[in-house]
RNA sequence: UGGGGGUUCGUCUAAUGGUAGGACAGCUGACUCUGGAUCAGCCAGUAGAGGUUCGAGUCCUCUACCCCCAGCCA
């Protein structure tokens, strides 16, 4: 069975029998951020498996800002978010949503909960509700306030909302179960006081609802029928089935997969902030980091990003997927859509002593021999050229087939080349190689069916254009960068290695007008983006990714 | 030692009691005006021990190991 298909996994599986049972008749999911930070990679999948189900089963997906907390949020990330999640092709119409929106329907669901004697209000402080609460193997005690009154609850909690107590001073607690061995059953906060500027509502309120009371319902009201949420929040499951059950509102489906974790790279929040803050990125967009602006401005595309997500699957294992998987999805759909450009990272001039001086041909080149719709283009050739500094070696070892003396190689689309000769500097550094070349072969080919090894990319001198280009490696040495020694801290895997600034790279001329986010393969190098700083005048490149190299792989 | 999850090639993931399959990685080879791409092939796995069954990765029992939960974070 090699068919395409839809993708199936346990949680298709579960929305299917949903369907069949008649527990649903819709399918409806969320994709519910926090505004607190830059999306990822790992956000990613979240995304896709919301977006995902819910259009594979006819279904509408929300976005909702899970903004409970203003402490910590900020409007800014807001914008940031929609952009992302567009980028990766999802949209949610006219469904943008805040768990804000719903403080009034909150506090009113709390009301009605004290009402049914559910939920009271704690004086205990954040140390002595930490005291009450037990431990993993032992149980909790009960608060000497659980017992109030109706009366004196709804009063008191009326009360917090109107600000007349300190944050801190006063808890709205669920009534459940202090003995129960899921810590969260033991009688949970459901709202905290908390004197802050909410981004939406201002100093509307003074009182604040916890995840736990604010998400489920936030599903329920938008009749979300599938919430579904990493592996995390699996232990909050009873809770958020309690609430809604309490409330006897419609009960949507939570359903836990495991997060996404890649090797070499770190996804949590707060080290991500770290490396910004501490400066060992330059930023969110940092070409190294694995948020979305990062990957996007580092030049992955949408489609491959989306790909590796699918091949990466989805379960309920606790998994590290190989950031070469991700790499090759990357490589795959640039090599399907980027054209080819020949750009000299390292140049090194070469001299085809039998040139005619100030001459200047224009050679045909394919634009994408893998999209025949992308053409061709026209690449001027000269007498002096720029090679690869690693594409000519004084004393080659056995199959290397780029230049060295005596060696013949085709200039690519150009000419056949021979090596006659070379020139050093004091320091012994080769600065300059010369040959002559066969005017019968124009073009790359020969007549007399001489076949020659090596191919090597090059870039006409006077015609070239001086380029900046960045090279990124892994940012971190490990495959698992939150494994560290007694006294260190991920910092310390990081790969000093993980940026290479070059400059005075030549390029083609024909990249003269090159805008940012333009993805390109340098032939024989890799795989490169224009970069957000470049201009016309200075033009600066990311590597995306490189091509496999089975040459230097050869010589390890 | 409480509660909740998990364990299939190096990695990720299928197999829903009936031939353990795919992808990435790695390794061969073919082809090639990119040492790219493509193509062909190879390598390699059911955590352990019992049991049920004609037949077990799948069901049962026990064991081991890993992850999550003790925020007035989400």
């Amino acid at each position: 069975m090699t068919e395409i298909s839809a993708p199936t996994n346990f949680i298709v599986d579960a929305v299917e029998e949903d369907l069949a049972s008649g527990r649903f008749n819709v399918v409806h999911t969320r994709f519910p951020p926090e505004p607190n930070g830059y999306l990822h990679i790992g956000h990613a999948k979240a995304i896709a498996i919301n977006f995902g189900i819910a259009r594979q089963f006819g279904g509408k997906t929300n976005l909702r800002y899970d903004d409970t907390n203003p402490v910590k949020e900020d409007i800014e990330y807001v914008d940031a978010i929609k952009k992302d999640i567009h980028w990766l092709g999802f949209d949610w119409e006219d469904r943008e949503y805040y768990a804000s929106d719903y403080f009034d329907q909150l506090y009113q669901w709390a009301i009605q909960l004290i009402q049914q004697g559910d939920a009271y209000v704690d004086d205990l402080s954040a140390d002595e509700i930490r005291a009450y609460r037990g431990t993993l193997t032992e149980p909790g005690k009960n608060s000497p306030f659980r017992e109030r009154s109706i009366q004196e609850n709804l009063d008191l909690f009326n009360r917090m909302r109107a600000g007349e107590f300190p944050d801190g001073s006063r808890v709205l607690r669920a009534k459940i179960d202090m003995s129960s061995g899921n810590i969260n059953m033991r009688d949970p906060v459901m709202y905290r006081i908390l004197h802050a500027n909410h981004h939406r509502t201002g100093d509307t309120w003074s009182i604040y609802p916890m995840y736990d009371f604010a998400h489920g319902q936030s599903d329920s009201l938008e009749g979300v029928t599938h919430s579904l949420c990493d592996l995390a929040y699996e232990a909050h499951r009873p809770l958020y089935d309690w609430f809604i059950e309490k409330l006897d509102i419609f009960h949507p489906r939570q359903i836990e997969f495991s997060r996404l974790k890649l090797s070499y790279t770190i996804l949590s929040k707060r080290f991500l902030k770290m490396l910004v803050e501490g400066s060992h990125v330059n930023g969110w967009d940092d070409p190294r980091m694995p948020t979305l602006v990062g990957m996007r401005r580092r030049g992955y595309t949408p489609e491959a990003v989306l790909t590796f997500i699918d091949k990466a699957g989805v379960a309920k294992n606790e998994s590290v997927a190989d950031i070469s998987l991700l790499e090759f999805c990357v490589r795959d759909h640039l090599n399907k859509i980027a054209p080819r450009v020949m750009g000299i990272i390292n140049p090194l001039k070469l001299i085809i002593d039998n040139y005619p001086e100030g001459l200047v041909e224009e050679l045909e080149a394919i634009n994408n021999p893998e999209d025949e719709s992308a053409g061709t283009r026209m690449v001027p050739f000269s007498k002096v050229l720029y090679i690869e500094k690693e594409d000519f070696m004084e004393e080659p070892p056995r199959k290397y087939f780029r230049l060295s003396p005596g060696q013949e190689v085709r200039l690519r689309y150009g000419y056949y080349v021979k090596c006659t000769g070379f020139i050093k500097d004091e320091q012994g550094q080769v600065v300059e190689v010369h040959c002559t070349y066969d005017p019968e072969t124009r073009g790359g080919y020969s007549s007399d069916g001489r076949k020659v090894k090596g191919t090597i990319h090059w870039v006409s001198a006077q015609h070239a254009l001086d380029a900046e280009v960045r090279i990124y490696d892994r940012l971190f040495n490990r495959e698992d960068p939150d494994m560290v020694e007694d006294g260190e801290t991920f910092l310390d895997n990081l790969n000093p290695l993980s940026l290479l600034v070059l400059t005075h790279c030549k390029v083609e001329p024909s990249l003269v007008n090159t805008k940012s986010g333009d993805h390109f393969q340098f032939e024989r190098q890799g795989y490169f983006c224009t970069d957000l700083d470049s201009t016309p005048g200075h033009l600066v490149f990311n590597q995306t990714v490189g091509l496999r190299d089975s040459w230097s792989k050869m010589n390890k």
